[in-house]
DNA sequence: TTTGAATAGTTGTTTAACTAACTATATGCC
DNA sequence: GGCATATAGTTAGTTAAACAACTATTCAAA
């Protein structure tokens, strides 16, 4: 028996994900009244390196859920932005390291914050528990489908 | 107090969407997989005008969370594809009303069997109770932001 | 009745996603 | 060593999203 959970009405939001839309569009917002010249995706990008830079162009397709062309193009244009640097591997020359720029760096703190708020914003009114849930399914979902 | 409900390393995939990117790119790969020649974001169209066709198109913008250049662009190319026709409104000539083709009503049985199918790859192994509340805390997150 | 504001839709530009085809380098097997 | 295969990254083409600027139409108030 399928676990038809889904009732059609219900079905489109899930697949559109209107809700993680809402929240990208938010941040968006809160980057270009900060004038932060950076887009949700070029900051997801970032968001990686800032934890740990000089990584390949493939382990960040991996922790961004992007494929390669679409990482090769945003660290072109996160290049011309002078925030990243493309450094070719030493060990094997396929590979590029990239790494953050003094520029980036400054960005993480502010940008942070206001993803944090954009988070707070998105969540009022939900009970701690049930967010930990819906976490929990999101989670899930993503490890059934990746 | 602000309701700091996510750690740095959790906020990610939040802000990303990684689930309904996933449940979007499966469906995507569903679609290709019947020969459905259709991207997700036209069927995402064709699925309010499934429900009620003769709609304008800021109509469709509300009912899919798009713009209006987003949905001109969008009816364009169902329009190329012969899924869609635009009248322009007696009432008020600045409107145009989007009907279905034949064509077009064709689809909605086999791609709303593959959206169903989908969704329960994701939720494979998710209880009903949690399912539905990830529902409200997204509707939640949606209401606040939108 | 005309003028000014609001509404519906379009167009242009930039950024990004996806697919397929491509180059270059590395690896492993004979 | 040489060749097949896998891996890292790039390029090209189509579709879509976001934003700003634009046209056409409607509506309301002076």
């Amino acid at each position: 028996m399928p676990n038809n959970q889904f009732k059609k009405g219900e079905l489109y939001s899930f697949i559109t994900g209107k809700a993680s839309t809402a929240i990208a569009r938010r941040l968006q917002k809160k980057f270009n009244s900060a004038d932060l010249n950076l887009t949700i995706e070029q900051w997801s990008v970032l968001y990686h390196l800032w934890k740990q830079d000089g990584i390949s162009q493939q382990e960040l397709c991996n922790a961004t859920f992007r494929d390669k062309p679409s990482i090769t193009r945003l660290v072109d244009n996160l290049e011309k932005l002078k925030l990243v640097k493309r450094v070719s591997s030493k060990e094997d020359r396929r590979m590029n390291m990239i790494f953050l720029t003094a520029e980036a760096r400054k960005l993480e703190i502010e940008s942070m914050e206001l993803a944090e708020e954009t988070l707070n914003d998105a969540l009022e009114g939900v009970p701690a528990d049930q967010v930990e849930i819906c976490k929990q399914v999101l989670q899930i979902v993503y490890d059934n489908l990746k």
